[in-house]
DNA sequence: TCTGGGGTCCTAGGACCC
DNA sequence: TCTGGGGTCCTAGGACCC
């Protein structure tokens, strides 16, 4: 049997840990640039405070009702994952943990709960909250795609269910499935949701656990819609995956505060970016061999619909793989000229790392010289020290220092746990 | 009028996830 | 005036190979 555990709200549990008067309030967390809501307590959904959506169309709502909001807090929220994983690490054993996002664990459970399922979810649930002050919804059944159903419906009736739902008959799993619409089916986003329902007359989890494979290669994108079938009906595919896999892109983006003229500016953001890019490539242990950039011109035309106009991308293929910071701002910059148009408004950039390796099997170049093993060190020793300091306290000169371009962030909380000078105080 | 039957590799784009 | 920022996998189609 598997389990998805999944933090309740956990931005908003986040800042309520240090906040506690904030407990049975109203709380939202929004996007970097303060731009939408990410994250919302229950109390703020009760409100109707939409999700994903943009901050300005909500303030009124927000204003009207108090509610707490707060600017996203990464330091915050990354060190909190972590002692919820490291918790269910030593519950259940390490080999035994899928971390799968920020916020959302799978867990095998074939060794923990030979038992009863109910009272191991109980007990997984009750050991993170004491452990970490935050609360956790458990969902547990045959595969992976059930687990989630489970864990929704642990989610929506969080009194009655104490937060765990187990589905480990035929009877409970199809009252499950017919309980559930078929848009909140874990791999059924809206597009196929729309589609199901008008052309296919699919409506709960239920009418589509009873189309065949045939029909789901069909209908719903091929391998990736047989797995889905086959794991509605109790037949597990999606094992669980080892973790620690190098991830094969590596990506940083950012809206800018403000609109953006000046290509010094734009070039600053985008070296910026290569370094961010670059030491979460060290931090892996990999090199890229193709780096692109990305800009996103301000929409000119009052057309909502397009908000974001067109992405105009290029890239290059290095000579030689590398994960050294100033071989990745230069190609990075020189693609910025390459980009960029005078007199347009940008309000968007982007460096995206690709074509990783392994940075100990890099494949040598004939035309390029071998590299110093200097650099790697230079590296290290930047990293440690940004790393143990605050931000970016050694950078690249390209990086720029007056940052015209940095993004919002009115409303953050101090970074309680990571941050000495922020270190929450009891007086 | 007829016009093989496999492969591989690459890229762009579309769908999904949190 | 104001709408994150990451990632994944899959498919189709083109170029090229024998």
């Amino acid at each position: 049997m598997k389990a998805i555990v999944d933090c309740n709200s956990f931005y908003c549990s986040c800042e309520r840990l240090f906040q506690p008067h904030l407990d049975n309030k109203p709380v939202v967390v929004l996007s970097n640039n303060d731009g939408c809501i990410i994250s919302r307590s229950d109390e703020a959904k009760a409100f109707g405070v939409q999700m994903a959506g943009p901050y300005f169309l909500a303030k009124p709502l927000i204003e009207k009702h108090n509610v707490a909001t707060f600017s996203s807090n990464y330091n915050l929220y990354g060190d909190l994952s972590w002692r919820v994983m490291e918790t269910l690490r030593m519950l259940v054993g390490k080999e035994n943990v899928e971390v799968y996002s920020v916020d959302e664990a799978f867990l095998n459970l074939d060794e923990f709960a030979k038992g009863d399922l109910q009272e191991a979810g109980l007990r997984i649930r009750e050991t993170v909250e004491e452990w970490t002050g935050i609360k956790v919804s458990v969902g547990i059944a045959p595969t992976k795609v059930l687990s989630k159903v489970a864990n929704h419906l642990a989610k929506k009736k969080k009194i009655e269910t104490q937060c765990v739902v187990v589905l480990d008959t035929k009877e409970k799993i199809d009252s499950a499935l017919q309980d559930t619409p078929i848009g909140e089916v874990w791999g059924v986003g809206r597009q196929y949701a729309e589609k199901l329902r008008e052309l296919n007359a699919v409506f709960t989890a239920f009418d589509l656990s009873k189309k065949t494979g045939e029909w789901a290669h069909k209908n719903l994108g091929g391998v990736v819609g047989i797995r889905l079938v086959k794991e509605l009906k109790g037949e597990p595919v999606n094992e669980m995956e080892e973790q620690l896999t190098a991830k094969k892109m590596i990506a940083t983006t950012r809206m800018f505060g403000k609109p953006v003229k000046d290509i010094n500016d734009i070039k600053e953001a985008v070296a910026t970016y290569a370094s961010r890019a670059a030491e979460k490539l060290r931090r892996q242990g990999s090199a890229a061999n193709i780096i692109s950039v990305f800009v996103v011109p301000k929409e000119q035309s009052h057309n909502t619909y397009f908000r974001h106009g067109p992405t105009i991308s290029s890239y290059v293929t290095l000579p030689i793989a590398t994960s050294s910071t100033n071989e990745l701002i230069k190609p990075a910059v020189q693609l910025v000229d390459k980009l960029y148009e005078h007199g347009r408004l940008y309000k968007k950039a982007g460096v995206m790392l690709s074509g990783l390796v392994s940075d100990t099997t890099i494949q040598g170049n004939l035309f390029v010289a071998e590299r110093d093993n200097g650099k790697r060190l230079l590296m290290n020793m930047i990293d440690n020290i940004n790393f143990s300091q605050r931000d970016d306290v050694l950078k690249f000169a390209a990086s720029g220092t007056k940052r015209n371009w940095k993004m919002r962030m009115e409303m953050r909380s101090p970074r309680y746990t990571s941050r000495w000078e922020e270190l929450f105080e009891v007086h």
